[in-house]
DNA sequence: TCTGGGGTCCTAGGACCC
DNA sequence: TCTGGGGTCCTAGGACCC
């Protein structure tokens, strides 16, 4: 918590239905209603018309549909969403350099960060009101809500205090008398699973909260929310505005109108989203070595099933592979294999684990192995090295190790290792003489591994 | 025919290593 | 002969957020 209230929270109001306003006149000042608009969708956004009349985010648009029968349904335009986000984040980003995503209709911007002669309350609030006339402008009017406060939590609570078109300053040293009388839900971290608990504890505001021991919220709610709540519920917050955070997963998931089961279906539409997730991965220069499906059957029980390898890919034909190996087990099994003929109502890929790891940074450190290093690898290291993968090469043979190389063609590969010295004691690493390759050392059955 | 899609973080248990 | 504890990695599931 600061001694100022520098932080800026920014909340689009509505947002994607007043892009779809601002954009179709026709629609403005009617219930609008972006989300799925087949069997199963739910809604996004519900424009402030639409919310006079029920309609929620996260509520089925079949409910949506009978609270407002006459609003107009839309699915999403996404590229016109993350076009006018660009425009306000930059628009942000005059203001401070430390600007913070939260999502594309939402930041925290940082003005102790920002050329500012001083951080009182007159002066901040001057800035936030300037940066929402200049975020209307930049997106061609679209209306924003802003929070100001010591603290992310309660920028974020501010911002929320007058929407839509509002803004909101929290002087410092009135943060606890704002928030005791508030439901626990205004934390965030607060849902519907943990509210409940807490009720059942009989705490319901914020007040009640604070009055909670720590050992107590540990014992109920885990280490980290516990520890976290206790923080939060006395306004303290000390988490710093963070620009440009690395992705740590790539996902593609989709729910059918009607339930799959056929097997083969299923594995076609995991290659399709494999070859998704590889293209997103590519595109932003990263890879991953954690595979993983998601399987909601029709009863809406959720399984996941991953594998990890030991090099990073964002190779379509590893990720796809994997990805049927993965329903194959799934499928195989006694209890879930049965309720898989069922029906599926939604599968579902993913990459983790994500390294963006560059190759010179694999190759440069890499050393010639000692002789009897080489002699005494007979197991696949545990590595984290891959390299970038270039179809058309192929594989006819692998010195000192074993594994697989994907890629199809002619040619000889060298595996080569080293060992380093670390605390923990010699760790092996390898890597591939050809850069333009990709050796995989996951379990592989026996008859399928060339290698065997 | 209730219940999206894209994420993040946490927990708990088991394997494995020192 | 019996008994260890800590750390890291992996997997599965759950809660939560927008």
């Amino acid at each position: 918590m600061r001694a100022h209230a520098s932080v800026l929270h920014l909340d689009l109001d509505a947002f994607f239905a007043s892009v779809e306003q601002r954009d179709k006149p026709s629609l403005r000042g009617k219930p609008v209603v972006v989300g799925g608009v087949g069997g199963r969708g739910v809604v996004a956004t519900a424009s402030y018309e639409a919310r006079r009349y029920g309609v929620r985010s996260a509520m089925s648009t079949r409910e949506a549909r009978s609270r407002c029968p006459h609003a107009a349904f839309l699915t999403g335009r996404f590229g016109a969403y993350r076009e006018a986000s660009r425009q306000v984040m930059a628009a942000l980003r005059e203001v401070s350099p430390l600007v913070e995503p939260l999502s594309l209709d939402e930041a925290f911007v940082d003005l102790a960060a920002a050329d500012l002669p001083d951080l009182e309350v007159d002066t901040v609030t001057g800035v936030a009101d300037r940066l929402r006339h200049r975020v209307a402008e930049a997106t061609d009017g679209l209306t924003s809500s802003v929070g100001l406060a010591s603290s992310k939590f309660l920028a974020k609570v501010a911002s929320d205090l007058d929407k839509p078109d509002g803004l909101v300053v929290v002087p410092p040293g009135t943060e606890t008398e704002l928030l005791r009388p508030m439901a626990v839900t205004v934390i965030p971290g607060v849902g519907p699973a943990t509210a409940e608990r807490l009720r059942r504890a009989g705490v319901t505001t914020v007040a009640d909260l604070e009055r909670v021991p720590l050992e107590e919220l540990v014992s109920l709610l885990g280490k980290a929310h516990g520890g976290s709540l206790h923080l939060l519920a006395r306004a303290r917050d000390d988490r710093p505005v963070v620009p440009e955070r690395e992705a740590k997963s790539v996902s593609v998931e989709a729910t059918y109108d009607s339930d799959l089961s056929d097997v083969r279906v299923m594995e076609a539409v995991l290659t399709r989203q494999a070859a998704d997730v590889a293209r997103r991965l590519r595109e932003s220069g990263a890879s991953g070595r954690t595979v993983s499906i998601k399987v909601r059957l029709h009863d809406f029980t959720t399984v996941s099933r991953s594998s990890t390898l030991s090099s990073p890919t964002d190779d379509p034909g590893v990720v796809a592979r994997l990805a049927r190996a993965l329903l194959a087990e799934l499928a195989a099994g006694p209890d879930v294999g049965v309720q898989l003929r069922g029906g599926v109502r939604l599968l579902g890929v993913g990459v983790s684990g994500l390294a963006d790891w560059v190759q010179e940074d694999l190759f440069s450190s890499l050393e010639e192995p000692e002789d009897d290093e080489a002699e005494d690898l007979p197991e696949p290291p545990r590595a984290r090295q891959g390299s970038a993968f270039a179809p058309g090469v192929d594989v006819e043979h692998v010195e000192h190790g074993r594994g697989w190389v994907w890629g199809a063609g002619r040619g000889v590969v060298t595996v080569r290792f080293e060992t380093r010295e670390s605390p923990a004691g010699p760790v092996r690493s390898f890597s591939l003489e050809d850069p333009d390759l990709r050796l995989w050392t996951p379990e592989v059955p026996e008859d399928d591994d060339p290698l065997a």
